[in-house]
DNA sequence: GCCGACTCGGGAGTTTCTCCCGAGTAAAAT
DNA sequence: ATTTTACTCGGGAGAAACTCCCGAGTCGGC
């Protein structure tokens, strides 16, 4: 490891960047050489002042951390990505790994926790902060993350109308609102319906909800 | 104000606390007398030092930041709370409020604005951070504190086999296997479940869902 | 042209839901 | 001790929603 490496942080609470600043920088070792507090912003720095290791949070206004990991790993194969986050859930985590992050770190741990992490990155190792899910395997990471982007890739797969028809029916309005919506007799809505629970495997109702918060498609209120 | 605030600060990111504690030693009048990283030590700690504020997170294990907030205030009601959170929506600043906070900060803002916040609950104002919520008047706190507490309250309000009903039906089986579960026919839990959507006034199985969300019946993944 | 995919909806049958009702039961009130 | 009240269970009848199967119209592509 070079003697110096140089950090850039994104984060988009002032509060933890200062946090995280006091604490990196009593080691010696790291030089923080820029911060942004959104994934744009962050973006761009990291692509033009080439940081050895990018530290971001996930959860960003416009591009989140995992887009940005995605991206920068897409301009720059070689930068070296660490996530921060305050979720330890395998989903995240293997998106992340995915998306090319070398080290996934948890807000909820340790300072000392968090140096042994990017220390590791910097050694062009990966790191993953295996506090609150102990037992990660890259097989399970493989299973999760293939899950995500089947659950993705299957919506993706439903006919346009179906989608159309699939956002409608995760609203709060009624089959007959939606089919005078879309200009379609609520029978119509029906068989749309049939075919995408088909199509996806789902059975209920609620599995429908669910599959429509997984990939993003409506709020789940935090 | 006394030329020493003493100040307690709970939240379970340890990055964070340093965040905090750094932005805040710059100002000499505050005295940061403990930390801690979760609820009840929190309340704990809280409780036996008396500090004039009580900085804490919403979202923690165990004891939130809002019920820590209702529990201080029984204790001790001359206690002081600031809320320091992400969530920046109504809800949660309403719910905080109603439990005796007397400031709402956000992790998003500036450090001179947590300051600024801090004084002000210092000085015995009530504080809140309106970066992201523009428009919040008493009324509006009023009603959002209302609303959630007609829901929980209206669920209270069903009958205890009605609430059995209503979190077998959020679940992932179906009316068949509910009806088994209860030792019921199928037709008594659609019964019920046709009772419990009037009682709770409505109508679509998303809104049921939904509805079990906000109280806290069912998860909604982070 | 013709093929395949998409969209729309009818037919028929099934499941689910609503609304109304009565029976059994147990606790609370008088 | 009897009445009242609330709760639980389910039947009946009809409405609504859903599934599965099918045919017709549309449109872009080979």
């Amino acid at each position: 490891m070079k003697d110096h490496t140089t950090l850039l942080i994104i984060d988009d609470h002032p509060l933890f960047r200062e946090g995280l600043k006091a604490v990196i920088q009593i080691d010696r070792r790291f030089e923080i050489i820029a911060e942004a507090d959104d994934g744009l912003t962050g973006l761009k720095l990291a692509t033009e002042l080439k940081p050895d290791i990018t530290l971001t949070n996930i959860s960003m206004l416009g591009i989140d951390g995992i887009e940005l990991t995605r991206r920068l790993k897409a301009l720059l194969p070689k930068a070296k990505v660490a996530i921060l986050s305050t979720h330890s859930d395998l989903t995240h985590i293997s998106l992340a790994m995915h998306a090319g992050a070398s080290g996934y770190l948890l807000k909820h741990s340790s300072p000392a926790k968090v140096l042994e992490g990017i220390t590791a990155v910097a050694n062009n190792q990966t790191f993953i902060d295996k506090t609150t899910s102990p037992s990660i395997s890259s097989e399970t990471l493989g299973v999760k993350v293939l899950e995500h982007y089947e659950s993705q890739r299957a919506y993706e797969n439903l006919t346009p109308r179906e989608q159309q028809v699939m956002r409608g029916l995760v609203e709060e309005i009624t089959r007959d609102e939606l089919a005078e919506k879309l200009s379609v007799t609520t029978k119509t809505v029906g068989n749309h319906r049939s075919n995408i629970m088909r199509k996806l495997a789902l059975k209920r109702e609620i599995e429908l909800i669910r599959f429509a918060a997984k990939i993003g498609l409506i709020e789940t209120n935090p």
